[in-house]
DNA sequence: CTGTTAGCGCTTTCAA
DNA sequence: TTGAAAGCGCTAACAG
């Protein structure tokens, strides 16, 4: 067993070395302040080193500490021989420890198994290693993607992350807000396309950093992300000009968020821009879903006057397009050209693979991460927030094609 | 602004009596040990009550804590003229308080903002308020649902969640078991279907309570969620074979994984029970991805001797065979009879509306929770874990049909 | 460079 | 019934 321990504190030195930083035990060539086996509390951004030689059983018969819930770090201490204070300072990789002790100590956090209790860090520290997301509804397809990406980033941060789905209930909302209160985030992420944006004064009032998408005005530690709706909605509205369609429909979300109302705008502008007639039956409201998207089709074709062409505020919209059109025996994109929004994970495995205006929710997740971590590392909160932009831009694929030249081709339903 | 108190305490009242428990500043008929506005630390589960009259800016108004961090409990011992055991004791419903005191406490609460730091509450309790929670993907559109469903029943229960999704790579699992013992989680449920059971040592030498889906023999501490994939796998494929299918082919999960196993298991076993043949061609080992289902619909079109009908291990698996179906130009159901499983959201919207057995995110997430709960609650661990049982069952959509005549519909591709 | 010590915010004895 | 005080596990002065 004591063969072990030379092996694990090479495997942590190497770890340490690999981070290009600098620790007592193995001075690097650079001198890096942050350092430390687990995450730093006070330094840079880190990542945590994973351990771990002695196996559950090993520490169990090593009898010392049995069972008696998880070992504090006065077990380590005693176990290496040093006080609590130089655990403390290897484990942060304050630079000042000697490579004997260093190595002690890292031996007997191996042997025990140690892992620090974060509640006590956070509790002395004053710093909680939490980050807040909110996403209105993690069950849509285009929020699990900036949960992963989010969940990537933060994890690469030695960050934790508390996400919730709140749906489109304030006080699901004000729940969430109050837990994230309570835990101490650092940090709140709300990514939920307009919702009621007096249910976060809590957090406002309390100074914690905020990234929201498309809202206005920036206050103090709170950015935005500003989506550049109009390049790609410009480029979808041009790709269907090309093809002929003049009669365009635009599917819009809820007309009461933000992001919807924007969504619409930039259609508009963009068509007035090429000079194509915008008729007011052709802005249909949907509501961002599926069913959405099939009672807007159903609309659209009672019209007199019918449309070729329909760009959907978002995927899902299009997908209930794509399945409506489906139940009234038309076929995409012979019958109808369809563009929808989002560019979601299954946006290209539809029937016809939908083409669609690409948002990339990698990059919104990883620029939120970025926002709200450069506030939390600012000294002096910025004037008035930060704010970043992304720009969304047309994917290519097949549910678009030249307008039809009988444009009266019926709407026989599909017989059951 | 002093009228506004008994409101606020008259609204805390209420929600103290919805939640039908009694508080020392208001005996209700019953009694319940278990009481208090924020959630409770040492009893049953909770509802938190969520209030907050002072705005923000009253509260700045209001001059004494002015920004310096977070409220204590002493600023609300002090406003309330009262010790901190006191308020302590109220929030956490202890039943020895005086209502006038009680009073005087919540009024403060609500007056500065108060929200009780978890972190010190974890520390001197010893109790997280904190279950984990292990998806393999949460990209995939079968884990949101679970992830919601969690959430809402840990929400209920005033528990936080540390949702991770930590793919097929052993280092984000190892992490991601560190994080939540260093967030000292009081339990976690593992839903990846067959992740390597070792990874989770450190989680069971540590008694964390664990809830597993199919894994086989119960630990102490250790749930299992099993699920009976037989009984709607039968359903399935009777269901074919009275539509006169008998060449019916499997694509199953990679069968590294246990659940993928038992499936393709329960596939045969429902197979043979009924005198079908099982052709060992028609046993495709897919990846539970889109991109499996489409290669493994095209292994089936390469067979000589081709399957009339197809049941998949999962509904993407089943996607994919549709997106590759009209990539040949087959259609569904009339060249080819489909049958997914989980029935995810998204099934019931393909084209056709894809049949598929069912087996409940949502009563999963139930289980699971309430599994982890049970193991908390708990006096003297369980000898040997509980097992809970999921059954699956057929949902009847429009992917499937009787079998056609002609067997030899050829493989078109479909003009790009 | 290391150890001692004073808390972080809260719960929970133990007295009063 | 209430308050004083002792920690929970950890970090960060402050001495030595």
């Amino acid at each position: 067993m004591a063969g072990d321990a030379p092996d694990a504190i090479e495997r942590i030195r190497q770890a340490l070395l690999r981070r290009g930083s600098a620790s007592a035990a193995n001075p690097a060539p650079m001198i890096d302040k942050s350092a430390g086996g687990f995450h730093n509390l006070n330094h840079g951004s880190e990542v945590k080193v994973s351990s771990g030689k002695a196996s559950a059983t090993e520490r169990q018969e090593q009898g010392r500490f049995s069972g008696e819930g998880p070992l504090s770090i006065h077990e380590v201490a005693q176990r290496a021989k040093v006080s609590i204070a130089t655990v403390s300072r290897t484990i942060n990789g304050v630079p000042t420890v000697t490579p004997e002790l260093s190595r002690r100590v890292w031996k007997a956090i191996e042997e025990v198994g140690y892992y620090p209790n974060t509640h006590a860090r956070s509790l002395v520290s004053g710093r909680s290693r939490i980050f807040g997301l909110i996403v209105s509804e993690i069950t849509n397809p285009f929020f699990p993607e900036i949960v992963q990406g989010f969940e990537d980033v933060a994890v690469h941060h030695s960050y934790e992350i508390l996400t919730t789905s709140v749906g489109h209930d304030p006080r699901r909302l004000a729940l969430a807000v109050r837990r994230m209160i309570e835990r101490r985030v650092e940090g709140v992420a709300i990514v939920t396309f307009g919702l009621e944006e007096a249910l976060f004064d809590e957090l406002k009032s309390r100074k914690i950093p905020l990234v929201f998408i498309d809202v206005g005005p920036a206050l103090p530690r709170i950015s935005n992300i500003k989506i550049d709706y109009l390049y790609g909605i410009r480029q979808a509205v041009q790709h269907l000009a090309a093809l002929r369609h003049t009669r365009i429909a635009f599917i819009s979300g809820p007309l009461s968020l933000k992001s919807a109302v924007a969504r619409q705008r930039a259609f508009v502008d963009s068509m007035e821009e090429i000079g194509l007639p915008v008729n007011p039956k052709y802005l249909i409201e949907g509501n961002h879903t599926m069913e959405g998207g099939m009672a807007a089709l159903r609309k659209i074709l009672d019209l007199r006057n019918r449309p070729t062409a329909v760009l959907c505020s978002n995927d899902m919209t299009a997908f209930g397009v794509m399945r409506q059109s489906y139940e009234e025996g038309m076929q995409i994109p012979r019958d109808l050209s369809l563009i929808g929004f989002d560019d979601i994970r299954l946006a290209q495995f539809m029937i016809p693979p939908l083409t669609t205006v690409k948002m990339s929710q990698t990059e919104i997740a990883q620029l939120a991460f970025d926002a709200l971590l450069a506030e939390v590392q600012r000294e002096a909160p910025s004037p008035s927030g930060t704010e970043y932009t992304l720009r969304t831009s047309l994917v290519l694929r097949d549910s678009t094609a030249l307008v039809a030249n009988s444009s009266t081709r019926g709407r026989t339903k599909r017989p059951k």
